[in-house]
DNA sequence: CATTTAACTTGCATTTTGCAAGTGATGGTG
DNA sequence: CACCATCACTTGCAAAATGCAAGTTAAATG
């Protein structure tokens, strides 16, 4: 398959945190990684489950870019949309200590503002 | 700003990583902090020079967002605004590790996407 | 073959962001 | 002390992103 040279992202500068935040910087793009992280693989529908209720067509956007992106794929690229799973490629998985890291910090840091954080592993 | 009195931020869930992402979510926050971390303190004027050219109202927004939080706070809490800089509190500076894992993230997985960008370490 | 259901799309209201142009206080200079 | 440039914002408005509800399409299920 022919990937295409265009990126899909505006860079606004050369650092890589910058760079970071212009593919992940929102509030739900993390959240489908953290579901593969957790589950492995996931559906459309079981995106749409997860206690923070992100809406279909967020999820879509979302799941289009992180594909474009090479951060999720199609547990079989070849079969047809329906129950056919998502999950993370090599870079995906690699963000687990980006998400680990944003949890240790809630869970230390945002106790006072927000009782009922619940802590990681 | 539409937020509460109480708590300016509206927790979707009690995961770590939500809550996280509840309050540094978006394009700007952690640029902030990214400054902040390289410079020690910054003036207003000094963000607004950063190579991401953060337009202004944003930036007063933000600043009163991690100020309410407790992420940043006034080099001198009494002096009044002009010329004084800002600094990270102990929770901001334990933003460090996410901010690393972050750019690391970038820099390792990002490049073949956009190539002039630089490494952090 | 009719029905159900998963995976999206579409339309529209609301919210957030981005840009340009102010405003008012302050501190340095003549 | 008066002037004036600069700093730290604010305001107004256009554009983009988000959120919500209601479709639509196609594959499985009975």
């Amino acid at each position: 398959m022919a990937r295409s040279k265009e990126s899909p992202i505006e860079w606004r500068s050369e650092c890589p945190i910058s760079s970071g935040l212009d593919i992940l910087g929102d509030k739900w793009s993390l959240l489908i990684v953290r579901d593969l992280i957790t589950h492995g693989t996931r559906t459309y529908s079981e995106f749409s489950e997860s206690p923070e209720k992100i809406s279909t067509n967020i999820l879509a956007d979302r799941l289009k870019l992180l594909t474009a992106l090479g951060i999720i794929e199609r547990v079989d690229a070849e079969r047809s949309a329906r129950n056919n799973a998502f999950q993370l490629t090599k870079s995906g998985k690699d963000l687990r200590k980006v998400l680990e890291a944003l949890g240790r910090w809630s869970y230390a840091n945002m106790r006072d503002l927000h009782p009922d954080i619940v802590s990681i592993d």
